[in-house]
DNA sequence: CTTAAAATTTAGACAAGCCTAAAAAATAAA
DNA sequence: TTTATTTTTTAGGCTTGTCTAAATTTTAAG
């Protein structure tokens, strides 16, 4: 059985290797984690004795089969409990991400068997993530950045990359929301700002918003 | 914010509070929550400077205002998330107490706002114990333990006090329940065992038994 | 290729929550 | 009312997960 901060941890690690691949510095994971490199160094010795993850001192760390396993299966009941937050109890998709990474440590293979149930085996949560199955299968799903994209491209919003309450307001804002139809229409060279047309209406986005919008292109 | 051992503590305090009266003893803690004596005072000696008990040397303890407040804070989650186990996810009233025990640590006081309305504002959990309502008052119920009825008296099942999975499952096979009509058709000085009769059929049980079901004199 | 800087690990300390063993206080019994 | 028993508290220790400061290793720069 694995802690709360052994659960963290390793859920840390997965998204750091998903997003910058294979192999994570020390400092990294206690950056992700909001604490001390020294913290980082042993709770990564604790989980590698613990055979979750394959660790050499200076050298990084990956997760192992049986931790990457763990980890997927938290980010699953993180994801059933934002669609059951929002789908059933109304939240707004900027407010459901706290209270999931409490939910997400909840102990029971039946409770979220029956939750995916309940919920009529959702794909993705809220803002777009894939919701992995019970046996950890993460469906590959095409999406691409609005930072990608050409001038006159065009997408459909499947995800955003950062869910921060921050970003989702800002979005929500400009009426952005997964679903929308978004095309670019001026990008500028310099420094990778946009005008993007959202239903009719047109805005100006820095390439920090650009990069964190996923979009199915057409 | 307290911890989860504090919130425990509390919620344990307060169940021996209801059941044996006022100013509990660090036995009956300790024997509560499953622990030793010594580690008992520490937590009481924390809890007392938190001002959430009220405490003196080798004199028991008592949940204060505030300490009584966020103890029944924590009864109304648990029960609240047992409605939503038994009503909304299929579980049966033997299977949910311990995942509400993990449930009602979450802390979101707008999920509990949400989820009561979700469940309709409920008023009994699955075990017919009260749900506290958001201001933390208990409606009282007029209810007997079937232990004290005399022969030829009846009632209707409303509850029962203890909630163990076991005991639970011994009432399924009788078809007791919520709701069930239960008369007493004799009764054993000697022993307080009786005969009781539910809907048609006649059972034997023990003292033991009687003096955890719950009834509504008729 | 040697030194400076950055990254990582080790050493030692601390709070929370538990333990055992022993001391102290309260209660019951003679 | 004095002694024996039970209850409760204290003392000291252990684990988890954190920290700071110092040591070590790796990487980058000259």
């Amino acid at each position: 059985m694995f802690t709360l901060a052994e659960e963290n941890y390793l859920k840390a690690i997965f998204h750091l290797e998903n997003d910058y691949g294979t192999g994570v510095s020390t400092n990294a994971i206690a950056d992700k984690m909001d604490t001390r490199a020294s913290s980082a160094t042993d709770m990564i010795q604790k989980l590698a004795d613990k055979k979750v993850i394959s660790y050499q001192k200076y050298k990084g760390a990956s997760l192992t089969k049986k931790g990457k396993s763990i980890a997927v299966n938290i980010i699953r009941k993180h994801r059933l409990w934002e669609v059951f937050l929002v789908e059933k109890l109304d939240f707004q998709w900027d407010e459901v991400h706290e209270i999931a990474e409490q939910l997400e440590h909840i102990k029971s293979d039946e409770l979220i068997q029956r939750l995916d149930l309940f919920l009529g085996h959702p794909d993705f949560d809220p803002h777009g993530d894939p919701i992995p199955d019970n046996n950890g299968y993460i469906k590959p799903t095409e999406k691409k950045l609005l930072s990608k994209l050409k001038k006159n491209q065009q997408g459909i919003c499947v995800g955003v990359k950062e869910s921060s309450a921050k970003f989702l307001q800002y979005l929500d804002t400009r009426k952005i929301g997964i679903g929308s139809s978004i095309k670019v229409i001026e990008k500028e060279d310099f420094d990778q700002s946009m005008t993007i047309q959202v239903s009719n209406k047109q805005f100006f986005i820095t390439k920090q918003i650009s990069e964190n919008l996923y979009l199915k292109t057409i």
